[in-house]
DNA sequence: CGGCAGTTTGACACTTCTCAAACTGTGTGG
DNA sequence: CCACACAGTTTGAGAAGTGTCAAACTGCCG
């Protein structure tokens, strides 16, 4: 249970006695393909770490349409924020595989966070990563075209996988392009302009990014 | 100075002993209209409370048209993330009008985290709204055409100052358009068809939200 | 085999962007 | 006091990108 903790970088670097609180509490749960997590407004008491699959975090607009806000990989916390705001889930979460997570609540969190400022210290640096993606995507969302955001969507998967440039798309197409706020059919014309141009080569599971320089000069035409 | 600190949520509710680490190592900086305070990709060893006047924090696309992420009104924080991301600042920021800022350095705010773990929770606490405001901004900036937009801009401000339906617009109209992912001339578009349509009535200094139902009818069509 | 979800393709409509020009108010210098 | 310049805003016309609707295609599973 420690070491499934400290998958996390939020908890990477604590002690086994500074876990402890979290290894008595921490509920884990399973989930199946599409299966809910969790609904906005329901009533927040606890946040997640996610051991296994992927998770989608998105949002109904006025019309009734998802907007995908996130796509959380594993290894990942998240629904951390509403720790701290007495507040109602601002986004739906339900797994896109087979999904394993730790449910670590609210309460818990919030009493470590005010004995242990190590952990503050941790969760201030993780909170502060996750902004700064975010004022990345807010530019990316408004400042580029369809193929630009895929291009940096892209991107920044070679950036964290960091070795090879195949990559596994943590989801199906329709929920990327919505991530990305196109349309499926948009996302697809985009991309097979992408395939034409060999910039990308598409498998069964995988992708491979045939060009790197290319999606770069994409968004850099300088 | 005390008190010009404790204008900051950040701050509030803490003793006078725990702020004097900051009132020793604070500066005290003004600004004319459109002065820069930082650039993206400068050195960052301080964040910003501002004392008077509004912020503009934008990028620039790679075509070199600026993006505004975000206008920061008077007695908030900004840049605060910075300090735990050993990174250079990732926007620009310049005053928009007489503006006067404290600046604090990161060091000493770091150092005041790891004694202090409930000025780490109060900073937890401001970065999650923060968050929580992002994911707002995503979910705007993606699913809803311009009108939509502006009247989701234009109703965060009367929830804000909660009291009446008279807002002083905190930029000219070319920046809030940019904020709004928009072109000037679209924003101008749309803001004379509200004022056609008498939902918000335009005067020298301000502007007054005549039907603030109408533009909640705008973003809520059920 | 049939059904189904996910994806692709096509044709068209519509919003927004772009470029250009005119208009406004303000401040400056003659 | 007027003429002028200037930034900010508005208006117009056309182009471009994306959304929408419909239909066909693909692979997979019962």
């Amino acid at each position: 249970m420690h070491e499934l903790l400290r998958l996390a970088p939020l908890f990477q670097g604590l002690s086994d006695k500074e876990l402890s609180p979290f290894v008595h509490t921490a509920q884990r749960q399973q989930f199946k393909p599409g299966e809910m997590l969790f609904a906005a407004g329901d009533v927040a008491e606890a946040f997640f770490l996610l051991i296994k699959g992927n998770v989608r975090l998105y949002r109904l607009s006025p019309e009734g349409r998802e907007k995908v806000i996130e796509i959380v990989p594993s290894g990942q916390t998240f629904a951390e924020a509403i720790v701290f705001l007495n507040k109602p889930y601002p986004v739906f979460a339900n797994a896109l595989d087979e999904t394993e997570v730790l449910r670590i609540p609210a309460k818990v969190m919030l009493k470590e966070l005010h004995n242990n400022s190590d952990l503050a210290v941790h969760m201030l640096a993780r909170l502060s990563i996750h902004l700064h993606k975010f004022v990345n995507d807010i530019h990316a969302l408004t400042l580029s075209n369809a193929k630009q955001r895929i291009a940096g969507y892209l991107l920044a998967f070679i950036d964290e996988q960091a070795q090879q440039h195949k990559v596994c798309l943590p989801a199906n197409k329709a929920t990327i392009a919505s991530r990305l706020g196109l349309q499926p059919e948009t996302f697809s014309r985009v991309w097979s302009s992408l395939k034409k141009e060999e910039i990308i080569l598409e498998y069964n599971d995988h992708i491979v990014i045939h060009s790197p320089d290319a999606l770069r000069a994409l968004l850099d035409p300088s």
